[in-house]
RNA sequence: GGCCUGUUCGUCUAAUGGUUAGGACUUUACCUUCUCAAGGUAGAAAUACGGGUUCGAUUCCCGUACGGGCUACCA
């Protein structure tokens, strides 16, 4: 038997980073297995749905590289199709189907109408928690005569279906990460099932739905842990096989919370724009719960299809740390080819207003390479490099070295730009700037740091910057040499 | 309140019935160095608590504390 995951998420906002990585999880299990990763949408509650929501899931998981076998799907124009002989893949098309299950639910005694309003609910809640009992519905309709229940229906009252929770015994299952896992069924609630609107619930539906996708494996947050014996219930109902069930532990605020957007950002999207890598996301987002229990620590998406293990996940909740994202990210970066760092960054300098697409690509990875190590973010890009499309305001006295003097500074800059001078355009390059000026300091028994300072400050408008003969090559020979020309106009 | 569930450095985590409890991020010092970053070296930092079981428990059991999730005609 193949086996078969799925991620179903709600339209209900943008991809959550918890959802990507229970998507995560999902793929690598699938795909380890040569079996298939779907991707269904749970789009039942048609007052939370949120115009883009659906794009910006797809999107996301295409930005972070799980591709979705099977259900809905966003191809390279972003269209949005469905994939697969299982379908309609979307809850909203399926109605039909969860109509026909829910009446053979009825008929076999499952299952009954509920007439009790949104107010007599809300009162015996209210109820339950001022004299601190237990919560739930009570069970009111549940007594009623499939004759008086279809009598009323006919009449046009309005009415959900709940299904019967067995009143004894117990219902146990063994989840995937947490091992055996018990409730009481007279805890359990009459749940839900049919809403007024004819629309079903998850709880309804993701039972319907599992079964017909033939989902072998469940992999979801821990949030759902205690609804799973409802749905275990109407598993035996319809007498089909349990899939394996894993829930998943959730993902913390720095308090410990549940991650909530309250405490920063919680949206695929918002790292997006942040210029985070995709690999960077998946590497720290797969790091999350789970661990190869090695040492390394870099691992690409091939990797952890291969050395992903369900059993390793853990049990307790993580905090999302920020910093971490932030290092595993820079590693990314630092690894990119200079091609690949063109693409990715030429957006934020045309964004931030530097340059132009049409920038000579060869001189702009050039000027990439001078802070490709130095930032954890493609966002920073942009005012790190502002130096070398604007020279910064600044004064003259930091153009002396902590070791160094005014004077010496003043002599020394003249001469050196004297020097400079004679080096060739053609010539114009780290490697050979760096033998010249290395050559003339030695010659002239000056600290390098008398010489390089002022000529890196002169150079960069500033205190900290790369090294002076990676920018003077990238500034060129005209830039360099103005450049020193204001610097030594600011000493006098 | 009820039900379910969890607890190893600040954070992500590894490990085992016997280890100097390991790694990474963060952090501190030093080295390197014209600055920053990177790199190198060294350091600080944890088994929640109380009982058992055991020759021995961080590991197994029980309890306590604390945390989290659920408790909707939301998912």
């Amino acid at each position: 038997m193949i086996l078969r995951t799925r991620y179903a998420p709600s339209p209900t906002g943008m991809l959550h980073v918890g959802g990507l990585r229970t998507a995560l999880y999902c793929y690598l299990i699938a795909k380890q297995n040569n079996g298939k990763f779907l991707l269904r949408i749970e789009d039942t509650d048609r007052k939370r749905f949120v115009e883009g929501g659906l794009e910006n899931i797809l999107r996301s998981l295409k930005w972070a590289g799980i591709e979705t076998d099977e259900g809905v799907v966003m191809d390279e124009n972003g269209v949005i199709r469905e994939k697969g002989d299982k379908g309609p893949y979307m809850q909203s098309n399926r109605l039909e189907l969860y109509g026909k299950y829910a009446k053979e639910l009825l008929e076999k005694g499952h299952a009954y109408h509920c007439f009790c309003t949104a107010q007599r609910l809300e009162d015996l809640r209210n109820y339950q928690n001022a004299n601190k009992l237990a919560s739930g519905y009570d069970g009111l309709c549940r007594g009623l005569s499939p004759a008086e229940a279809q009598e009323r229906v006919s009449k046009g009252e309005a009415h959900v279906l709940r299904m019967k929770m067995p009143k004894e015994g117990e219902t146990v299952f063994n989840d995937l990460i947490r091992g055996e896992v018990v409730f009481k069924n007279e805890l359990i609630d009459d749940q839900v099932i049919i809403k007024t609107d004819g629309f079903p619930t998850y709880h309804f539906a993701v039972v319907i739905d599992d079964h017909f996708m033939e989902i072998t494996h469940v992999v979801r947050g821990d949030e759902w842990i205690s609804s799973t014996p409802k749905h275990i219930q109407l598993y035996k109902y319809f007498g089909w096989d349990v899939p394996q069930l894993a829930h998943l532990p959730l993902l913390l605020n720095t308090d410990k919370t549940k991650m909530s957007k309250r405490q920063g950002d919680v949206a695929v999207e918002d790292y997006i724009q942040k210029g985070y890598l995709p690999e960077a996301m998946i590497n720290f987002v797969a790091f999350l719960g789970w661990n190869p229990g090695g040492e390394k620590e870099m691992y690409s998406m091939d990797e952890l299809i291969k050395d992903f293990q369900i059993e390793k996940i853990n049990k307790s909740g993580a905090v999302f740390n920020l910093e971490k994202l932030d290092w595993f990210n820079q590693q990314y970066i630092r690894n990119l080819s200079g091609d690949k760092m063109v693409e990715l960054s030429l957006p934020w300098l045309v964004k931030a207003g530097l340059v132009k697409y049409n920038v000579d690509r060869a001189w702009i990875s050039m000027v990439l390479s001078l802070e490709k190590e130095r930032v954890s973010t493609l966002a920073q890009l942009p005012e790190a490099l502002g130096f070398v499309f604007v020279l910064p305001e600044y004064t003259g006295d930091i153009l002396i070295w902590k070791k160094s003097n005014e004077s010496e500074v003043k002599e020394i800059l003249p001469r050196l730009a004297e020097e400079l001078n004679t080096v060739s355009v053609q010539q114009w390059n780290k490697d050979i700037l760096q033998l010249v000026v290395g050559e003339w300091v030695k010659n002239n028994n000056f600290q390098n740091g008398s010489v390089l300072w002022p000529l890196r400050v002169s150079l960069s408008g500033q205190q900290n910057s790369p090294g002076p003969f990676e920018i003077a090559s990238v500034l060129g020979k005209d830039e360099s040499l103005r450049r020193i020309k204001l610097a030594i106009e600011k000493l006098l």
